[in-house]
DNA sequence: GTCTATAGGAGGATAGAC
DNA sequence: GTCTATCCTCCTATAGAC
């Protein structure tokens, strides 16, 4: 992996851990091996940096999410194949996360793959859930956009609660939770 | 006001905008219009600005929703209004918002106020459901306690939703989306 | 490409005068 | 109680040598 590769995985893994005002070029330096030098010739500075690692980190998501919803199976095993999937919840979403960054937020070019990726986010499920009732797999009263948006935001809200108990378990509980409500909209299937 | 009084909210408001990492000092000053001698006579540095503050804030939260839950009317509609009380949306949750703080929660002083609310607010939220179930609102199979901490959830998330479109809309959406879920559940009156 | 030197400003706090 | 002076470290970046 050369330098560049480095810095950007780096400062990745350091927006996700401390965010941006707590990540520090000299702390990039030091978890990526590269020297000052190395750095300002391979990026304008802290803001190209995370432009760099927010872009990989947006598109991670979208890849994971898409994997999940493209796969077998009736629309509510899939998302409850998304919801389910396996995470390493105490550290939180690495997007979801610049979200309480001021100066991310402040910036339009670090702010777009933000909004962007919620965005795409809850309208594929919602889509998704759409399908599914236009396949009469849910009631025909459910309201595909806001059930996307509530799964999303149990989701990110579940990063938060774990991350306050110190433990992953009130994630896999808002999870269970969500999934519990969304079962109970699920058509009842004819036996004929 | 005092200037003790005017430091603890100015940092309370700092916390909740910039999070520990972005809050320095000489910004506490230049809000609370103390000066440095000031700041350190009342307190101990930053880390006991913080303690008074986040406290302060962890308290705000749980009297709020107390006054919710302890509202008239059947449980579903002290959720609803739990949940859809006026709130300044795109500011976030001045204590969820710590919990992406990795200073915060490396402090047990200063985490512990933060888990404790969440735990309480589940908690409460929880035995308020099961009030309802008990009582023949819900039907016999809700989960309490998943469902609890799935709501809390939407709205902890909600707020990340918000921020990253840079609109309270998703916030409601995802309400929206959760009571939808939740009316599901409310046992069908009889009608005799 | 990478290294070292250098630099102004901010962060976080102490000391002592008033 | 509050003010000013002072301190050392870290932040973020530029310059120029190798």
């Amino acid at each position: 992996m050369d330098a560049r590769e480095r810095l950007i995985e780096s400062t990745r893994e350091l927006l996700w851990e401390r965010g941006y005002v707590g990540t520090s070029p000299k702390a990039i330096q030091a978890r990526s091996g590269a020297g000052q030098g190395s750095m300002y010739h391979h990026f304008d500075g802290k803001p190209g940096l995370a432009r760099a690692a927010i872009g990989r980190s947006a598109g991670e998501m979208r890849e994971r999410a898409d994997t999940a919803f493209a796969g077998p199976g009736p629309v509510s095993a899939r998302v409850a194949a998304y919801l389910r999937r396996e995470r390493d919840v105490l550290r939180g979403c690495p997007v979801g996360r610049l979200t309480q960054d001021p100066d991310v937020m402040a910036d339009p070019e670090l702010r777009a793959p933000v909004e962007e990726t919620f965005a795409w986010l809850t309208g594929r499920l919602a889509a998704l859930l759409e399908e599914g009732r236009a396949q009469g797999e849910f009631d025909a009263g459910l309201d595909a956009e806001a059930t996307a948006t509530a799964l999303v935001a149990v989701l990110q809200g579940g990063y938060v609660l774990a991350r306050a108990a110190g433990t992953a378990e009130p994630f896999g509980r808002a999870v269970d939770g969500a999934l519990g409500l969304l079962s109970a909209r699920t058509a009842a299937k004819e036996s004929r």
